[in-house]
DNA sequence: CACCCCCTTGACTGATCGTTCAATTGCCTG
DNA sequence: CAGGCAATTGAACGATCAGTCAAGGGGGTG
């Protein structure tokens, strides 16, 4: 899903080694020396998540990714081609730069999903409120039409929510016998998907807010004893 | 927000009186006989629906609507006019189509929200899972660039949540007194525009049903007394 | 050096995009 | 009947769309 906070401008080419690592890994590299095949990748990437897929068209691919049209026709037969390559590299890109950080951030399962939520909200803050998760958004634009693309949607989303699953089967001890660890899971997606795309309509940051601290009210509701490791249901806010 | 069951194919022109009233209201009139205005209107409505805004031709409107470009112009001075003119149609149709509806079916309004919910989910269904709500549709694809279109989309999203804030507001004895009822309808606008997004993506009711027996779960936890009225966190699945 | 094959160039295509506008119709008012 | 104005016609506009292709570059192998 989406970068928490990328759209570097200044190339990160030569990386003082002084500087804090700024919690958000680099990715976004794009300085010519790439091969054409991943500058086009993620000039694609970058723009269907900035203008969505349609509103995107391949001259601006072609110029940002600095590339003649017969070269991008000649990895990607079609713009959809090119999508289909451009969700291929989210799923890639999913664990090492939206969990991974996560996990090192915290070794409580339970907190680290809230911690994946937060970091969702910050990076859509740090964005005005203007671009919200890219997978979520080419759900809704291209699900239809494109049949291949949709399956890579799915594959990407279940990769998220199988992550999320991970996290809750490892505190699993810690949740009333009963509790549909599975149907959570997804419900986090979901949770967190709709309170995105409210955050992007009104363009504020309560939506999300609300959302998160209705889901956090929610799993300590099915976590058995207030315990010390999870917080009481106050609200997040950081 | 979504019809719940549109798109009439076979005229209905002349409704012979004997038929069951299908539950959906008619609305999807476009036969010849309205004025341009509003055929232009409904067309545009259904085609962003299905295809998405950007993805709509100005032609197919001006086929679908019988009109030519000229009388489109006259009554909206671009797309984005027409887009803002659908989302004004939106606001105006959400309580006589979408609301009253429901508040016919029953009388508790507890049940009033999950009848919301299910309603919408079979509406999607009826579609095969290829639409899902019209306005969170569109939220994702033209909520940056359309400063006015945002804004009749958060309008749009505020009468939703307004309505069943209010459906809330009546079963507020029912609830714990420290319940956060104004974030609750937020919630539940979060969660229904977050399964749709995924049965879209995944072609399934089953993230929809999910969401509605988790939504179900939490709403019950907030409830008093595992009351006759509500019951108990049992699946949905109608 | 000769050959091959992957990569790249960039001009060009036809289709479609959203939009314009002068001319005409049809209805209402005076 | 005259005048006026909203509604409508439909051809045409330049811009941009996704996509094509013949030609050439460049590095590796024989």
């Amino acid at each position: 899903m989406p970068q928490p906070i990328p759209t570097n401008t200044t190339s990160p080419t030569h990386t003082t080694p002084g500087q804090p690592a700024a919690a958000t890994l680099p990715l976004h590299p794009d300085p010519a020396s790439l091969p054409s095949k991943e500058r086009i990748l993620h000039a694609a990437r970058r723009l269907f998540h900035e203008q969505g897929f349609h509103a995107t068209g391949m001259s601006t691919i072609l110029r940002e990714a600095d590339v003649n049209s017969g070269t991008l026709y000649h990895f990607f037969p079609g713009k959809s081609a090119l999508l289909v390559g451009v969700l291929q590299l989210y799923t890639a890109l999913l664990r090492p730069i939206i969990i991974d950080p996560v996990e090192a951030r915290s070794a409580d399962p339970v907190e680290r999903i809230f911690i994946l939520l937060e970091n969702y909200r910050d990076g859509m803050a740090a964005q005005d409120f203007r671009m919200g998760c890219p997978i979520g958004n080419l759900a809704l634009e291209v699900a239809d039409d494109d049949p291949q693309a949709r399956e890579w949607i799915a594959r990407n989303f279940d990769g998220w929510t199988a992550a999320v699953r991970e996290w809750l089967e490892q505190a699993r001890p810690r949740f009333k016998p009963d509790a549909d660890l599975d149907g959570l899971a997804n419900f986090i997606l979901t949770v967190m998907e709709g309170g995105l795309m409210q955050a992007r309509a009104l363009k504020s940051r309560a939506p999300i807010d609300h959302a998160i601290d209705q889901l956090r009210a929610y799993v300590n509701l099915l976590i058995i004893a207030p315990a010390s490791h999870a917080p009481p249901p106050n609200p997040t806010h950081t």
